[in-house]
DNA sequence: GTGCTGGAAAAATGT
DNA sequence: GTACATTTTTCCAGC
């Protein structure tokens, strides 16, 4: 149930009836849609016009639906201006048509505004936590945090990216008016909003409250009938039911947004709009059980991501890769490992610097073309799994006399994201300064449907930018990069040590030579701990290693390589190691790779493909974000586009039925490191990588290439499919994947490890195949450091009877004590893992 | 007056 | 079930 409105935007809001660059299917919106209530007939504002017919899904309450279903009070769509500009690559280029076409159309105030249920995304209202203060509910709080989303959904960066007069949040009358009323309190308010905190205390408010007049309708609004028809529910259950589907996108498409007042054409391609999602597969249906629509509208694409963008277009969390050909995204200048994200309640913290001050600069090489692009950045997870939007976090739009760049906001799924226009002038660089980080309530975010994530613990984040490059043909060549990683919270940036720079990341196993880490928080006792973990995250093996306290410096500590528990490797060990500054104050894992003693690296058998690959990265299951590229190696080319490509590809086999392609066989053989990763990959039949490139030459994958012009093309990914949550990975699994979606998600993620440097993008890359060559990653990795709990001071070392990829277990000079990781979720997902990796093993022994 | 910060109290959770 | 430790959120105050 929803309802159009016109808001306090009145005629100016008006769809026009016909305009030369839409589509005439969007006629039927206005025109054919029974159920629709027009700006034009009801320029009060909200509820105002209200009353049966149409208005009745608007509702007020006590209305009762033309269906006779009573009427909840229920998200409002408002419709306005809209072009009907898909996103696409010459974006610039229609808002120029869009200025031509309406002369002296002065950036309105966005008059267009869809407010969804879908606003929930990445935050549901209704999930305020009771502990809440006023802040926290006032409409006011959250539209400050949101307000850009909801102010100018319309303003769409493709049409205009660079300039924003009407960009400025929470400045333009437009904005105190109506749509930040309207997104932070109707989308966002939360059910529970207090009447104390009622709209109504606004004029603002007021004004397009109007008809709906109640605190009730208000909660209803947030899509949570819940309010009502979930009184005497538990909360959480009510939340859950609450969850909105990924899809839902809550921005429409853009197109014409800047222009102004003139009433944007109606013509637009009704798939195109993204509240259809939101009506259809959306928020609504999903938890309301709301009848069907009486009036036919376009029926919404399921996969599309996202009215926004286009349907062809890389879902968020698809890797792709930073560089491709002559072209490559590359961060010049990293962001500042810590910034403490701010939340709802809070102003804003500021944006994400760099460690040498100023702010991180992204800049995409090889482009020589004049059309500006379009370089869009999201909050994505820091973890050892793939790379994703992070469902915690947001990015958060800074504006101000301080920011140079402009930006604006958009919101693709669940996920907010800042568009920054890249422009020729600039060599394709943008400094970033405009970009906060926005923390969400956990309670708030681990309620939502299909979330499997927790957010305690779980404060790293990276910036992920992403660049689409038109390609003869039509096509969009996407490149992805993602930032080092930023610790987020408060606490952990100023107590948890740091390791940022190691002077040496291999070494003899013998040991003895003093390394130099570089970092923060590092205190005189801090210890240094070097771990081996076998491919299910058990620790094999542990040393702490000595300290030369003399030496030490809060950002820099001295540490004597300690020697390998296995002398006797042939061939390099990947291990990790931490610094610890006492219970549950660990760094990230750092990786290091202990070489065999006085014996080149030479033999590899053959069928061992869990064997790391001699210099690769670390191993330890990709736990750390080592701040140097862990794969400077190798992540081979992607010779068969088709078998790989990232985006639109449905072609790409499913993840579970390409488990890497094992030889070795045996499941707790099996080495999940990046390495291996990719050296299964490469043995896959599936994907045929080729030879790494030369050691700090940029990995080369097949990049996405799509066709945009497929607006029907079902993403494997698209949120429109599934509940992000569910299919967070889903870019390489198919929608109908045999696997419970916890399965899914150890199966996908075989992201090494979160942290990667600029420089190399290692999991992006390697995504791309991801969905031929799954890796049985994932889960499999560990849980970050600071989740263990079993540390024990006593064991050290600790070795682990089974054989390691060096085959010599046995003349481990040191006795072993097998240590177990007490991460039962972790061991839930392995034991799937392995049933699924011997079934693969199956088949793929006999493949070979 | 608005942001941006650094601190820290209050709450919520976990051990 | 309680006490204590950690983390997360919310508030404050200063610049």
């Amino acid at each position: 149930h929803y309802g159009y409105a016109p808001s306090s935007v009145g005629p100016a809001l008006r769809l026009p009836t016909t305009h030369s660059s839409l589509p005439a299917p969007c006629h039927d919106l206005q025109t054919s849609t029974p159920g629709l209530v027009l700006p034009a007939e009801h320029p009060a504002g909200y509820g105002a016009a209200l009353d049966g017919g149409p208005g009745g899904y608007f509702l007020s309450s006590g209305h009762v639906r033309p269906n006779g279903a009573p009427a909840l009070e229920s998200p409002r769509i408002e419709i306005t201006s809209y072009l009907g500009l898909h996103q696409s690559n010459s974006q610039f280029l229609h808002d120029a048509e869009v200025e031509d076409a309406l002369p002296g159309a002065k950036r309105p105030a966005p008059t267009a505004t869809l407010s969804l249920p879908g606003l929930e995304a990445y935050r549901d209202p209704s999930c305020l936590s009771p502990a809440s203060s006023l802040s926290s509910r006032s409409c006011n709080s959250e539209a400050s945090s949101y307000e850009s989303n909801y102010s100018y959904p319309y303003a769409s960066p493709q049409t205009s990216p660079w300039q924003s007069p009407c960009v400025s949040p929470k400045t333009t009358e437009a904005e105190e008016g109506f749509p930040r009323g309207l997104g932070a309190c109707m989308l966002l308010g939360s059910p529970r909003h207090s009447p104390s905190t009622s709209p109504r205390a606004s004029v603002t408010e007021e004004s397009w409250l109007g008809a709906r007049s109640s605190v009730a309708a208000i909660n209803a609004l947030t899509t949570d009938g819940s309010l009502d028809l979930g009184d005497g529910v538990p909360l959480k259950a009510r939340k859950t039911a609450l969850e909105q589907p990924p899809s839902v996108a809550l921005k429409v498409e853009p197109a014409g947004e800047e222009l102004g007042s003139p009433p944007p054409p109606t013509d637009f391609a009704p798939e195109d709009f993204s509240f259809q999602h939101v009506r259809k597969g959306g928020f609504c249906d999903q938890y309301l059980a709301v009848p069907q629509h009486p009036y036919q509208w376009a029926k919404p694409r399921p996969l599309s991501p996202t009215p926004y963008m286009s349907p062809t277009l890389p879902a968020l969390d698809w890797q792709l890769p930073s560089h491709s050909g002559p072209y490559e995204l590359r961060i010049e200048v990293q962001p500042k490992s810590h910034h403490r994200a701010h939340y709802e309640t809070e102003g804003s913290r500021g944006a994400v610097k760099a460690s040498a001050g100023g702010h991180p600069v992204v800049q995409l090489h090889g482009y020589l073309e004049n059309e500006p692009l379009m370089l869009q950045l999201f909050i994505g997870t820091a973890d050892d799994r793939l790379l994703r939007p992070h469902a915690f976090y947001q990015v958060h739009r800074i504006t101000g006399k301080t920011v140079s760049t402009t930006s604006h906001e958009a919101i693709l799924s669940n996920t907010k994201v800042l568009e920054i226009p890249l422009l020729p002038e600039n060599n394709m660089r943008a400094v970033i300064d405009c970009a906060g980080i926005l923390k969400l309530r956990n309670s708030d975010i681990e309620l939502r449907k299909g979330e499997t994530d927790i957010g305690r613990k779980n404060t790293r984040v990276r910036l992920v930018f992403r660049v689409h490059v038109p390609q003869p043909g039509g096509r969009t060549l996407s490149l992805q990069v993602a930032s080092n990683p930023i610790e987020c919270s408060q606490r952990s940036a100023q107590e948890l040590p740091l390791v940022e720079k190691q002077s040496t990341d291999s070494y003899p196993v013998v040991g003895g030579k003093k390394m130099v880490l570089s970092g923060h928080n590092f205190l005189q006792d801090s210890k240094v701990i070097f771990v081996e973990k076998a491919p299910d995250g058990h620790h094999v093996w542990e040393m702490e290693a000595k300290t030369d306290r003399d030496l030490y410096k809060p950002n820099s500590l001295v540490v004597e390589i300690p020697p390998f528990r296995n002398q006797r490797i042939t061939s390099p060990v990947h291990v990790s190691f931490y610094v610890c500054n006492g219970k549950r104050k660990r760094s990230q894992y750092q990786r290091f790779t202990y070489l065999p003693a006085n014996v080149p690296i030479i033999k590899t058998e053959p069928t061992d493909d869990f064997e790391p690959a001699p210099t690769c990265g670390p191993v330890s299951q990709g736990l750390s974000p080592l701040p140097r590229p862990y794969f400077s190696q190798p992540l081979t080319t992607l010779p068969d586009p088709s078998s790989c490509l990232v985006a639109g590809v449905p072609a790409c086999p499913r993840r579970g039925a390409l488990m890497p392609a094992a030889p070795g066989t045996s499941p707790k053989l099996q080495d999940f490191s990046p390495t291996a990763y990719s050296k299964a990959i490469t043995s896959s039949g599936h994907c045929h990588l080729g030879l790494p490139p030369p050691a700090g030459e940029a990995p080369t994958i097949t990049p996405t290439v799509q066709d945009v012009p497929r607006p029907a093309a079902a993403h494997p990914g698209s949120p429109g499919q599934a509940p992000p949550a569910l299919l967070p990975q889903q870019v390489s699994a198919p929608p109908s994947g045999s696997h419970p979606p916890g399965l899914e998600h150890s199966l996908c993620p075989s992201s090494p490890s979160p942290p990667l440097p600029p420089a190399a993008q290692e999991p992006t890359y390697l995504q791309p195949c991801s969905p031929a060559c799954p890796p049985a990653t994932g889960r499999l990795q560990h849980p970050p450091p600071t989740v263990r709990r079993d540390e024990s001071p006593t064991a050290r070392p600790r070795l682990l009877p089974e054989a390691r990829e060096d085959g010599s277990p046995n003349l481990a000079p040191i006795p072993v004590t097998v240590k177990r990781e007490p991460e039962e979720l972790d061991q839930l997902y392995l034991d799937d893992v392995n049933e699924i990796i011997r079934n693969d093993l199956s088949s793929t022994s006999t493949h070979s």
